[in-house]
DNA sequence: CCCCAAGGGTGATCCAGATCACACAGCCTC
DNA sequence: GAGGCTGTGTGATCTGGATCACCCTTGGGG
């Protein structure tokens, strides 16, 4: 099956070659055979708002594939990206559970496809599966992980270099090569890692200048090689 | 019933009077009851700590009464507060559920009553009654949502002024006179607020004295005024 | 009664980053 | 190829808080 932007549908959640990784993907038969009746696929360009911080949650989006970015923004404009979300993520999923408005937006960082399933759909899911509850809110417990990282980030971590070093650990960790250095392809801009780590754009540039006059990374067009982990270690605990 | 520190106990969850309030003491009878089996009950002086960050999770504690301060300590012993739990919240539940390491640090502020739940016993009650695996899902919802506050207050609010005028805005509304201004007994000490918002015991101490310049708030003696909301809510989005 | 510890107030200094200001490179469209 | 747009690199300046230093109050215990 070809769909918009290049992408092959993935259009049974059964049969889905991502189902084994994908905590709330891989349900018993009944539940899945059920999940896969009240979702309704759909593919989003690059650019593409899934949903809106403020707005009233309508349902929750399972993504397939794709990067989504996940941001709330002040009203002076100030914005911060709180999670990158991959593949298998549940994306609204705190909104539609404790029925307030999404508290983040979630924009498509490239093209990709997510399965949309209605807020009642999915409550009624719930109370019939106690397996998908149990799911639910395992996955809700780590989203509170990861927003605790971001908390201790943001609160703990003075300088931005410190900041700086833990997300190059953070991502790498995500890819590390044999030989102990790791190499990524860098897909945000220097004013996007500044919303993560809640610098300005300036500062993200002088950064990667310093990082790569002590050797600790290397870049070559937009691929990353992490060079030394132990020493990015020192900056976040130093 | 009389127990230590002065303070009354309340035995049994199906007749204890803040039953209604509790998001998960109010259970259906069948499930209150078998709460009531699992559940053992303490009190605890000022100072005690429930759990420990990085503690393999034992269980939750429910708690009845007093106040519990939870926080998270980088390993250079720079501390930040993430929350006051109040009665009625249930502590250590997403370490529970992940069965990740506690994430924050609990500690009594006043002598106070807990419920212990062991691990095993309330994974088994929420296989048993999805209502509560619905509570659960609820409570760690609910629990985000408090989180995102607090990465948005630490993220977006650059200023400590600005910071501080949300904590106090965020007081205020617990705690409303019918006039408008509210006022309530300050219990932490400035450094603890500094701890909250992210700053030095100096810097909070420079904040009291210019927000009472302003009549913004006023002290006398452990009792904080808010007078101002409009005033304070104008500094929040500066 | 004195002492000491904990908490609070306030001045002086200093510096890391925000901010401002350019300059430049790649890439698109017309 | 000119213009415009987005993203980047890097100097110069400015400033808000952290930090240090000191003094004051309060309250409890020996």
């Amino acid at each position: 099956m070809r769909a918009p932007y290049g992408l092959n549908i993935l259009d049974n959640c059964l049969t889905c070659p991502n189902r084994q990784d994908h905590i709330f993907c891989n349900l018993s038969l009944q539940a899945g055979q059920r999940l896969n009746e009240i979702k309704s696929t759909a593919v989003y360009p690059k650019g593409a708002m899934l949903f809106i911080e403020g707005q009233q949650p309508r349902g929750v989006f399972v993504l397939c594939s794709g990067k989504v970015k996940l941001s709330t923004t002040s009203r002076e404009g100030k914005t911060i990206i709180t999670k990158i979300s991959d593949p298998g993520d549940i994306l609204g999923l705190n909104a539609v559970i404790s029925n307030h408005p999404y508290e983040v937006t979630s924009e498509m960082m490239e093209p990709g496809q997510a399965n949309f399933i209605p807020r009642d759909s999915l409550l009624q899911l719930l109370r019939e599966f106690p397996e998908a509850a149990l799911r639910v809110a395992q996955q809700l417990s780590r989203n509170y992980y990861t927003a605790y990282e971001e908390i201790r980030t943001l609160g703990l971590a003075t300088s931005p270099s410190e900041k700086f070093a833990k997300l190059l650990l953070s991502w790498s960790t995500k890819a590390t090569q044999n030989d102990g250095s790791s190499q990524l392809r860098l897909t945000l801009t220097h004013e996007e890692i500044g919303e993560i780590i809640g610098t300005t754009r300036e500062t993200v540039s002088r950064l990667f200048s310093e990082f790569r006059k002590k050797q600790l990374v290397q870049i070559k067009g937009a691929t990353l090689v992490i060079r030394s982990r132990p020493a990015l270690e020192k900056i976040v605990q130093s």
